[in-house]
DNA sequence: GACGTCCTACGACGTTTGTAGTAGAGTGAC
DNA sequence: GTCACTCTACTACAAACGTCGTAGGACGTC
């Protein structure tokens, strides 16, 4: 059907992001969800977004005894990679490194993931 | 005056990227950039952007002889700081250097690239 | 001084986003 | 069978976004 993924609106990868995080959901659980995290919003609204959603692609909905479960369809990391490399267009004309920079100076990083930086820059390294 | 930044959109930011690549730039100017860059828009349309951008506190004109002449006003480290922050939030839950090791492993960087990090890296980890 | 050209101000209009209300179907309890 | 509750479908509506058209002032040229 539907393969292509449209935008993603910022509240609707909110609602996503519960998907990821606590696995396949029924509109009320995502709401709980939410609200744990301070966010105030109606049940339609999820429902709303939702329903945004699987037109999008990005869910897809299981007909259970009760209530529809949702269910993310498109991973985090897919997310992730097209959001970073947009950002990474749009303000650096695509220079991935400078961005990287950027983070490592501006962000205070953990011994842990400085060491696993290492780890990783060694590979490449050889690799090249 | 008005000191507080509001949301960029993309458009918006197309069009600032402009006034960063360039320099201060009339509408003219701008709109001649973006249809080198193969965007089609007509000369209001990039008044309307630049108008907005004004609005919301990203750039300043000043009426030449001739035409407005249109100046950013925020810096394009403190724009890629600031998106690059909520990314890492929305996706990530704020854990940076998750986002920089998929950064490393998705892009590939440039041999220079790697020895900039490196050299970056071993600063980090004298001071930590 | 009328004409073409360029500029800005302002309004407009369809779409997307954020948010929610209402109506009606399903179901369990009494 | 009616009450209370929950769920979904549908509608709505304001604000933001993307895009542009038109009107009218300024200025140079015949």
């Amino acid at each position: 059907m539907n393969d292509k993924l449209g935008e993603l609106a910022a509240s609707e990868l909110e609602v996503l992001k519960v998907l990821w995080d606590v696995g396949p959901s029924t509109v009320r659980d995502v709401l709980a969800h939410l609200q744990d995290r301070g966010r105030r919003l109606a049940y339609t609204t999820v429902l709303t977004f939702l329903s945004r959603l699987e037109q999008k692609g990005y869910v897809t909905s299981n007909k259970s005894e009760t209530a529809y479960v949702y269910k993310a369809k498109v991973s985090r990391e897919r997310v992730s990679r097209s959001r970073v490399r947009s950002l990474i267009h749009e303000l650096y004309d695509g220079a991935a490194g400078a961005l990287v920079l950027q983070l490592m100076q501006d962000e205070r990083l953990s011994p842990e993931e400085l060491g696993e930086l290492q780890s990783l820059l060694n590979k490449l390294e050889d690799n090249s």
